[in-house]
DNA sequence: CCAATCACGTCAACATGGCTGACATAAAAG
DNA sequence: CTTTTATGTCAGCCATGTTGACGTGATTGG
């Protein structure tokens, strides 16, 4: 009766973490997104450009097609708001040296600009958390996120062979 | 100059680590979302109708007005995707007790085999990422996660003071 | 070298899920 | 009995995703 009783618990706390998980991620997005929706919106831009200004923020020279494998959205949705951004100054594109199909994809000051005011609430965010909860709880964060990840995404915050091999190497 | 070399070295991983932050959120979602998405739409339902669904099932006997204060969005976005719900037999509204003003919803056993199903994989992922990362780890995940809530949310995971209360006790 | 493939762009049409504003009704509360 | 509250509804707009079709210039493989 004891054993029954306490796997019931089991359960039940089980259950609870899961969805107590669940429900962190939920918020947690929905804040996360909530500052820079705003400034966007004065704008007249939305989250679409705040992700595509991230990711040629974070990868300067990215070409179409590695940012739409990050996006995962079709080149259609892409075009929309990323033909905005160039046309509006915040892109440039400059045609690839290597490969002339290629467009390369930089940001521009402008760019860098709204970059930086958009991303700073995040930043702060991220930071306030990651001070309150101390290094350890940050390191628990990551493996806890990693391990939520598909193969694919979770291979992007691997480093690749050549710092790895250096890692060892130290 | 080391002082100068370390500092910069400082920012640079400081910067590194919150984007990481930042980039662990954004895939981390869009995959928690991606699989759950791929059962509604075989339905014709979206993801607004799985939020729904999963916090009538977290909170049965839930109020409209309680609902949109989770939810944060307009009761007119809200009345879409809860009338087909209601309509097509997921969700039971029964005019409140106290207040008859008041629609309490609940899900129909159909509801509740719909939230299983969309949410079963969902659970799968945060048990498996809990499983592969350590109790310890998981700790960390709760206290980042919840230092990046603002305060109204984060109440919402702090148990209510007669819970606090017997935890004392204990 | 030329046909096939590739990188990228564009047009059109549609769905989902947010939003605002206006108005309605029944119940509760002062 | 007037006001406020909880809920619902109609109508229209916007952002961002989708599919499908088609075009153009650059690259590449047989």
């Amino acid at each position: 009766m004891a054993d029954i009783k306490a796997g019931v618990n089991q359960l039940f706390l089980r259950e609870e973490e899961l969805r107590t998980g669940m429900e962190l991620l939920f918020y947690a997005y929905r804040e996360f997104t909530a500052e820079p929706d705003e400034i966007l919106a004065e704008i007249g831009f939305g989250r679409a450009h705040h992700r595509v200004i991230y990711f040629v923020g974070r990868y300067p020279k990215i070409t179409v097609s590695e940012l739409l494998a990050i996006l995962k959205i079709t080149k259609q949705s892409l075009s929309r708001v990323l033909g905005e951004l160039v046309r509006q100054g915040f892109i440039l594109q400059q045609t690839g040296v290597r490969d002339r199909r290629q467009r390369l994809l930089e940001l521009t000051e402008k760019g860098v600009e709204l970059e930086r005011q958009l991303s700073e609430t995040q930043r702060q965010r991220i930071a306030r958390a990651y001070r309150m909860a101390g290094a350890e709880a940050v390191e628990g964060f990551r493996k806890v996120m990693l391990g939520m990840l598909d193969d694919e995404d979770r291979a992007k915050f691997t480093p690749p062979l050549p710092a790895r091999l250096a890692a060892v190497k130290r």
